[in-house]
DNA sequence: GGAAGCTACATGACATGTCACCCAATCCGA
DNA sequence: TCGGATTGGGTGACATGTCATGTAGCTTCC
């Protein structure tokens, strides 16, 4: 009982070279993550998700950046990064503050309690990422590594649901699907 | 004021090189969760721990698996496990069941309904997969992606804090630091 | 310039995950 | 074979994340 007995709309399975690679990615994934959120938890009193943030924030020019920016930037629900920043805020890791340009808008601002934190986690941070992903990974590989990974991201940033980070996020007037 | 005059037991950073490689495979990381979270929550009515939970049961010998093990094997905490196990039994998905060979032991088992479930759900997420991650890589870097892949998780295993899945997880004698 | 609709964000209720601690079964050495 | 140490798992309190909804500011178009 074929699925479709007249050719494929049926997407096709995955070739075995792509379930091993996609079983890789998952079980990288899965541990790695758990690595770093005990690392930074242990030795930071940061959580992986905490980090991000400040990571974001740090990477942006005056350490400040708008929810919805810094939302798609982590891939988060804004209410999540909403309840986020409050916690952080209380202690005193990041400050709200009201938008130069759009009164409706909120900036989370870096305070200097939260740079200082995220200099402090990094080293470790840096160390475990060194030990857990660069150190057994063969240099040669790291090239194609680098571009498999870019060329993934890119394909996620045009078929995903986010727009893409550090755009206008406003729908423009004539995208959308011809009626 | 360099952090060491006497040379480095400091470690040293990441090249650039590193520094780009880790920065994609962050960014694709979180999109990626994301996206397949989303796809099946919208379409399947499961969240992606719901998936890798009956994915790890399905690919179990009779879709049974000892709680810590299956904990291990998805790096989660065992108490989250339980309280997850809990929440999806209630929904039918899965059954406790007490292991026959160790009475402490508890078993996860897939139930008729929580295959069927992944039945239904695979075809969807399988499909995310090649749109988000396959499509749009030059088939020419897969073996080079997954022999990276398969070392850095080579490495976690070697160098994290969790046991290798599908091992004794029982501390062995004479292996403590020497006192 | 004003109504309709959209965007930015906050919030409260609820789902999920973590931490500290619990007990029972097992293991191991004296 | 007894006793402490270890392991397997559960639980309740609390931290975190999601969903539905509310409000205010922006934008568009007439």
């Amino acid at each position: 009982m074929s699925p479709n007995p007249n050719g494929p709309p049926v997407p096709p399975a995955l070739s075995p070279e792509q379930q091993g690679t996609w079983f890789a990615y998952m079980r990288v994934m899965l541990r790695l993550g758990y690595e770093m959120n005990r690392q930074l938890q242990t030795d930071s009193d940061l959580s992986l998700p905490d980090f991000d943030v400040l990571n974001a924030l740090a990477d942006s020019p005056d350490g400040r950046l708008q929810l919805t920016g810094l939302a798609t930037r982590l891939a988060w629900e804004r209410s999540r990064l909403s309840h986020h920043l409050q916690r952080m805020s209380a202690r005193g890791l990041v400050e709200r503050s009201p938008s130069a340009t759009d009164r409706r808008a909120t900036d989370a601002v870096l305070t200097d309690a939260g740079r200082a934190a995220l200099t402090a986690a990094t080293p470790g941070h840096t160390d475990l990422v060194r030990r857990m992903f660069f150190d057994g990974l063969d240099p040669a590989l790291l090239p194609a590594l680098r571009t498999a990974l870019e060329q993934v991201h890119e394909q996620v940033l045009v078929h995903g649901t986010l727009p893409r980070p550090g755009q206008p996020q406003r729908r423009l007037p004539g995208l959308e699907p011809a009626g």
